[in-house]
DNA sequence: CGCGATTTTGAGCCATGTCAATCGGAGTGG
DNA sequence: CCACTCCGATTGACATGGCTCAAAATCGCG
């Protein structure tokens, strides 16, 4: 997916995200596309670099990818997803146990130049303060996975991850309040739910049999998007087995 | 604890323990004394206040604070645990879902100034380095956590806990490799581990049995730190009953 | 058409949760 | 110094969610 057509379009994508993550106005925009150097791509399973020098950032233009931590028994956690207009940082690198970051689909994306300091001389004060926002909201995105591991039950944490997932792909865009693609498998949703796969398969079963959603090949349709949303904030259960035949 | 016996002590604590946490130079150390507002202070239970204005960040110079979501029915998610050198930050104001920061024994803070661009003009290079590594600690720290709630069987997440703390108050001159004291209630480690408090008791009583750990009001001794670390870590379980008498 | 990866199912078990008490220590008032 | 009270720690009995093992069934793909 996502083949790049010329050098070009990729940064105006990557501006768009950014812009859309950071409530960036037109001149910073206009500024920013300046100071953008080539993509750089990676293909489907490949591991991502994180930027090479200090103090940069790589901002996702295109494509799926996800951080984890590799166990040496060769079980893995997934912390999160990044998806365009996320960025990537040197916090990536410079931990004591560093985590991978994984290409799910091709992967485009574009070095920002050293931005702090430099940009607040050039009184770039709007693109410091959305960068500021947008890894801020990745931050959260942390958050949430804490509570969802620590709180949810099974069903609400593949129902919270699903409407997670779509809200940010809504904001790109990429899908609309029923449907969406993500290039998981239940595998991914697993080792980031802090599940079996048996179980996830489970769960899914019962959601379809609800008539809640559909998890086929990577396509995602919300059934009842209002009940989904209801479960994956904790609010909402499965009725126990009124509508289908059975969960089997 | 920590009553403040004049002002000056707690800039020299906080000095000392933000050095430690982002091995700052003497002369960074002698800067940033000069930049320190006075202390502030919050007791027992209270909610601990992010700093007023952006841009600046307030560093704990002694107590302990825990980092929670409080759910509509009642419930909390702990996230993590905040001692002296750790810093808080507006982004702990700005989110959307904010967390709250309560107070576990009384706390002191400053206020650093408004930093990074301040600091930049002023050649300050290395505090810049320094503050933002101590993030950077912190936020790996949130890794760990959904590592722990997510692979974790808990007992290990119960001994992870524990040797997280026990490493941070080990740095501040707080603790030694075989006990500590820690302002916790069971409820305190089963909000955080997303365990039930009654079966964080269950846990502690056969570390307990087996002579790994003793865990009363709040004083921690690792008996078998040894032990302890490889549970930690998630390579090594507790022998089926093999010491002690029996686990009731 | 066959192969590897993924999904699906079933049976059985164990870790962890819930409910319901009891117990113990610290502070408080008499 | 004792009776009360409250909060936290403990315990037991029991229910169940989620895991493991093992094996089909399906799907994408060469």
């Amino acid at each position: 997916m996502s083949r790049r057509t010329k050098p070009r379009p990729a940064v105006e994508r990557a501006l768009a995200c950014l812009a859309t993550a950071a409530a960036l106005d037109l001149d910073a925009t206009e500024r920013l596309r300046l100071l953008c150097d080539r993509a750089e791509t990676w293909t489907a399973g490949e591991q991502v670099q994180p930027p090479q020098e200090n103090d940069r950032f790589r901002l996702i233009t295109s494509g799926w990818l996800y951080e984890a931590r590799l166990l040496p028994d060769g079980r893995r956690q997934i912390f999160g997803y990044l998806l365009p207009g996320d960025l990537i940082g040197r916090q990536h690198a410079t931990r004591a146990t560093p985590s991978v970051l994984l290409a799910l689909t091709d992967v485009e994306a574009v070095d920002l130049p050293p931005p702090v300091a430099t940009w607040t001389e050039h009184r770039q004060a709007a693109m410091v303060e959305g960068l500021t926002r947008a890894l801020e909201l990745q931050e959260e995105r942390s958050y949430d996975a804490l509570l969802r591991l620590g709180k949810f039950t099974a069903t609400e944490r593949v129902a919270n991850l699903l409407v997670e997932l779509r809200d940010r792909l809504i904001r790109l865009d990429l899908a609309d309040r029923e449907s969406f693609r993500a290039p998981l498998t239940q595998e991914h949703l697993a080792d980031t739910l802090g599940l079996s796969i048996i179980h996830v398969n489970r769960v899914l079963r019962q959601l379809r049999n609800h008539g809640v959603l559909t998890f086929k090949q990577g396509v995602v349709s919300l059934l009842q998007p209002e009940l989904l949303e209801r479960i994956a904030s904790g609010v909402a259960g499965l009725a126990h087995r009124q509508p289908a035949e059975s969960d089997s």
